[in-house]
DNA sequence: TTAGGTGCAAATCTTTTGCAGAAAG
DNA sequence: CTTTCTGCAAAAGATTTGCACCTAA
């Protein structure tokens, strides 16, 4: 599934959920497509999507994040290391299993792992704590 | 070990690290030993505290906080559902793979696992990425 | 005695909100 | 047209910092 495509599937999404379609949310969008690995934060999503539409307001950036967030296109994430939110797009199936972090403490860097490493892991849990786990949050810090 | 024992040996790794033993300090440690499974945030330590020493402010919390994340006997955790950062207790040893969390997204409860679950699923980050894990951060979150 | 600690208030930083004008459906 | 969006500026909430006064060692 090509960048385009997906924009199209987010943008029906939005509509579905009774949004409407701005050339603010749009051109959001885009920029978090183009920089799908990328971590960003509000302020580096806010900063690129100036770039192409210049009178775009912050607040208008983190609504139509908040909004994503809900409608489960992106995912919040916050490290320790930094004290602000950064966004992430849930890949369309179920991403809530297979998406865990790697970070780097030497130079910072972010990456992804989509295999999901956990399930027995899961069971375990279920089993020992009574927990049912919907989801869960991983981050390996190393080098 | 003992919460007496503990807080000595804390107050010892302070005037170790070339740090002065103020009540504010004593007090702040204490309030922390007492609620050790608890993960307070800062404000809550500063309420807590506050019964003690009456006068203590909150930005000395926070001075104290951070001086005790830098000896590693606090660990900082941010969950996204909350806007703070709350603190837990390094357990002495290897705190940094025997500790994970589980998260309950109907009562808000935060519980803690100290079994080591996933020390394959490392090795396995480690020979797949060439990526040298130091430490992990892992949340459940269920019912 | 003196370097480091403290409380307070002001500053900072990220995120949220109120509101009057703008635009999508 | 009408309901929802938007940008701006102000507000809010968490954390940090500057400074003059204390206090542990």
């Amino acid at each position: 599934m090509d960048k385009a495509e997906q924009l199209d599937r987010i943008s029906e999404q939005l509509q579905a959920a009774g949004y409407k379609l701005t050339a603010q949310r749009s051109a959001t969008v885009a920029v978090i497509l183009d920089h799908a690995q990328a971590h960003l934060s509000a302020e580096q999503i806010f900063m690129a999507t100036k770039e192409v539409v210049p009178e775009i307001g912050l607040a208008t950036v983190y609504r139509t994040l908040e909004m994503l967030t809900e409608l489960h296109v992106l995912n919040k994430v916050r490290f320790i290391e930094d004290g602000m939110t950064h966004y992430d797009l849930c890949e369309t199936d179920h991403d809530h299993h297979f998406h865990h972090h790697l970070l780097c403490l030497q130079c910072g860097a972010i990456e992804e792992i989509h295999t999901d490493l956990l399930p027995a892991v899961e069971q375990q849990v279920h089993d020992d704590y009574t927990f049912a786990v919907l989801y869960h949050r991983l981050t390996f810090h190393g080098i």
